[in-house]
DNA sequence: TAATAGGATATTTTT
DNA sequence: TATCCTATTA
């Protein structure tokens, strides 16, 4: 391959160094991922490496996607024995080749957060934890910890000294049973038993070991410490591991990323190497410098150099709406009009905000001014309710033991099992130490059970039965025949809810989405399928070729890059978020995603904030985002409704609070050009605009929080300017 | 056991 | 404001 071609220098040496430990250290835009795909590529199609021995780690799904796409035009053949995945699609097809070692069977079920959520509740509940002082979430959190620090149940309850974390452990440690119990893992015991599974078990360490000889990872500034031990232990054989980040894009520090991991790579793996690129090849100029002015402001970062390589561009542009309603017209304002002026298309605009809430406002906008859009979610797909249960009798179907999803569903359609009987299944269980299910076989055998209730339960338990048979079917055939067997289609329809026909359609989706699994991978089972659809994302379903623009929160962006991007919702207690105020490693995180978010942009920056808001239902005033505040001012400008500019500079004799405002106090301090006072502006006097030339006012119109000048120019028209805020000089 | 009403509570961020 | 949970009643 001609890599000189597509590459710089740096991003060349990257590429051709393949064997011991590297270290890519380098800032947003700069080639990270280009650099790992054409490594790849290079290795395989260059140095003929098998490329069964290549091991990249990404951080979505589809972001593996994309990289195997790449490399295979790159190399121009299928390489399919390549694992390029993420993490936890890694683990899972390990452990599912491996698992029955550790007492699990190869059927084992994945937990989402729902799912999670049920069992951590049974498990409080049988420790009779009262849950006024443990909340469920925080209970969910602090277990996720324990699994990201790999500390097992048993260390937890021998370390931890206080009494709310002695309830901790003990609560981790019987949710660890009982997942067991259940034949199922969580989101982050599939990592964690992956690698219990290579310490218990060397021999499989060393099989992996020596398969994976060339191991890369993606997005490391985001791996937690079982994430990197797990690294570890695969790489000890070879040491050919590269890993590839940005210290000021870890973002994922609240839930376990340790950028301690890439800062001290090269402590833990003897004779580094470190490449770093230093030219940023995404953005303007402007949009770059204003993001490295930003990231300045962190104390506890690494210094590193990001240069520009494009053109200026125009300057970045500051929206102040007077509501939420009024951000969103604006946005839609903006799209359509510089669609028009400046030819781009919807599919290159990004609409980034902080908290997932934000979006619904937008939605309603875009939807009333038909502006196709893509909304990146949390809602996902899989999580309704209607979905869920479906995908609940799944479960039940494939994984006998799973008493979450059993449980979800015994009653689903109300079928007359309720919580009480429920509760007497449950406690017969526990005496004959059989499953929920096992006792529900045996229901006439528990005398407080009434014939009528142990008949429906039978009918229940034989449903199952029925559809256990018929496992082999293909996904879509399968899900059809729940749906029959059940009688859930009938059920939505005479229901009450508002909902049904959204619900029934949304089934209708899901049959769908089977047999397009089906398509993609053909003769897979649905063990295979319910993985997917566990472990798919909401941005893996992001595609740059629609023709829609994109909504999303500024988490799910990392790694992507929009032509225009508008970050929305700048404003202190959104982004950076009121907690933020108070702990300094908070504040820096969220600067980091700042700049993460300002550096998706490549040619044109919007940041909008409202003025007024409602948050949880009480509307509140606003102020705009202390990171606003440091973006030099020489880079942004404020511009109205229509886009026009607005701004720059204040005056003095016009701020409310004195000599030292609000304002500059908390900005930049602004440069203060004329001590005009208030009575010397009148109509007729003449003005110098920075960049409409001289001019003269010709109407004044004085609010309350500003004055709007209205100014003849000599070669520009009549604009409208905010004395404050224009850049204007009294001549 | 099922359905409803009223009250508490939440907004960070996700594989 | 919207959702989720609990307690009450039919
Ligand atoms: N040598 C190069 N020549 C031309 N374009 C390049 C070069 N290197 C990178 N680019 C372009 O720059 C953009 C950013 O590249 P890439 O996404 O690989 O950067 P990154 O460092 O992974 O970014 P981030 O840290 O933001 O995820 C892409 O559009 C890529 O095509």
């Amino acid at each position: 391959m001609n890599l000189k071609d597509f590459l710089n220098e740096e991003q060349y040496e990257a590429v051709t160094t393949i064997d011991g430990p590297l270290l890519i250290l380098a800032g947003a835009g700069s080639g990270k991922t280009r650099t790992i795909t054409y490594r790849i590529a290079h290795m395989i199609k260059d140095l003929e490496i098998n490329s069964y021995q290549i091991l990249a780690i990404t951080f979505t799904n589809k972001a593996a996607k994309e990289m195997k796409e790449r490399v295979r035009s790159l190399i121009g053949q299928v390489a399919e024995n390549m694992w390029i995945s993420t993490f936890h699609s890694l683990c899972v097809r390990i452990l599912r080749r491996e698992i029955e070692k550790l007492g699990y069977t190869k059927s084992f079920t994945i937990y989402d957060f729902y799912d999670q959520k049920t069992l951590v509740k049974q498990c409080m509940e049988i420790l009779k934890i009262n849950t006024d002082n443990f909340e469920v979430s925080e209970v969910i959190r602090k277990i996720s910890n324990y699994k990201n620090k790999f500390i097992k149940p048993s260390e937890a309850i021998s370390q931890e000294a206080g009494y709310r974390e002695k309830i901790f452990a003990k609560i981790y440690e019987l949710y660890e049973n009982k997942l067991h119990e259940n034949n199922s893992l969580d989101f982050d015991n599939l990592i964690f038993k992956t690698i219990e599974l290579f310490e218990k078990f060397p021999d499989v360490l060393a099989f992996y070991q020596s398969k994976f000889k060339y191991i890369m990872v993606d997005e490391y500034q985001d791996t937690n410490y079982s994430q990197y031990y797990l690294v570890k232990l695969l790489a000890l054989k070879y040491k050919n591991i590269c890993v590839v980040g940005d210290d000021d894009q870890c973002i994922y520090q609240w839930r376990g990323a340790d950028i301690n991991n890439i800062l001290d790579f090269e402590k833990d793996y003897k004779d580094t190497k470190i490449i770093k690129l230093e030219k940023n090849y995404r953005s303007k100029a402007n949009i770059l410098n204003a993001a490295n002015k930003v990231i300045l402001n962190n104390l506890r970062r690494k210094d590193k150099v990001l240069r520009p390589i494009n053109s200026d561009g125009e300057k970045l542009k500051l929206f102040k709406a007077g509501s939420a309603e009024e951000e969103a017209l604006f946005v839609v304002n903006e799209i359509l009009r510089i669609m028009k002026s400046k030819g781009y298309e919807y599919k290159d605009f990004g609409i980034l905000y902080r908290t997932n809430s934000q979006s619904r406002i937008f939605e309603e906008i875009f939807v009333k001014h038909q502006i196709p859009y893509k909304l990146i979610g949390v809602v996902r797909f899989y999580e309704r309710k209607e979905i869920k249960d479906i995908i609940a009798y799944i479960k039940t179907v494939v994984n006998p033991n799973d008493e979450v999803s059993l449980r979800r569903i015994v009653n689903e359609p109300k079928r007359g099992i309720g919580d009480a009987t429920i509760d007497k299944l449950f406690e017969y269980a526990e005496q004959n130490g059989i499953t929920l299910f096992d006792s529900m076989v045996a229901c006439g055998e528990i005398s407080t059970i009434s014939t009528r209730t142990s008949n429906t339960i039978k009918e229940f338990v034989n449903i199952i039965f029925e559809l256990r048979e018929e496992k082999e079917l293909k996904t879509s055939e399968f899900i059809k025949l729940v749906l029959k067997k059940v009688g859930y289609i009938d059920f939505l329809k005479n229901s009450k809810d508002s909902e049904a026909q959204t619900r029934l359609e949304n089934i209708e989706e899901f049959i769908n989405a089977a047999v397009n699994f089906e398509d993609l991978n053909y003769g897979a089972s649905i063990d295979e399928f319910l993985e997917n659809i566990t472990l798919i994302s909401e941005v893996d379903k992001y595609d740059e070729a629609s023709s829609s623009v994109t909504l999303m929160t500024l988490h799910s962006s990392k790694g992507l890059e929009f032509p225009v991007v508008f970050m929305v919702g700048m404003e202190n207690g959104i982004f950076p978020s009121n907690k933020c105020f108070d702990e300094v490693d908070e504040m820096e995180e969220s600067r980091r995603l700042c700049y993460v978010g300002i550096t998706r942009a490549k040619d044109i920056l919007y940041f909008t904030y409202a003025n007024l808001r409602m948050v949880y239902g009480e509307t509140n005033f606003r102020t705009k985002s202390k990171f606003l505040t440091e973006i030099p001012r020489d880079l942004i400008v404020d511009i109205n409704f229509d886009g026009d500019e607005k701004i720059v500079q204040k005056n003095e004799s016009l701020t409310k609070f004195g000599k030292f405002s609000y304002d500059q106090k908390f900005n930049e301090p602004s440069k203060i050009k004329n001590n005009i006072s208030k009575d010397e502006i009148k109509i007729g006097r003449k003005i110098k605009h920075k960049t409409f030339g001289n001019g003269m006012i010709v109407k004044i119109e004085d609010n309350v929080d500003d004055v709007k000048l209205y100014v003849a120019f000599d070669n520009n028209g009549v604009k409208k300017l905010l004395l404050d805020k224009a850049p204007i000089e009294f001549i």
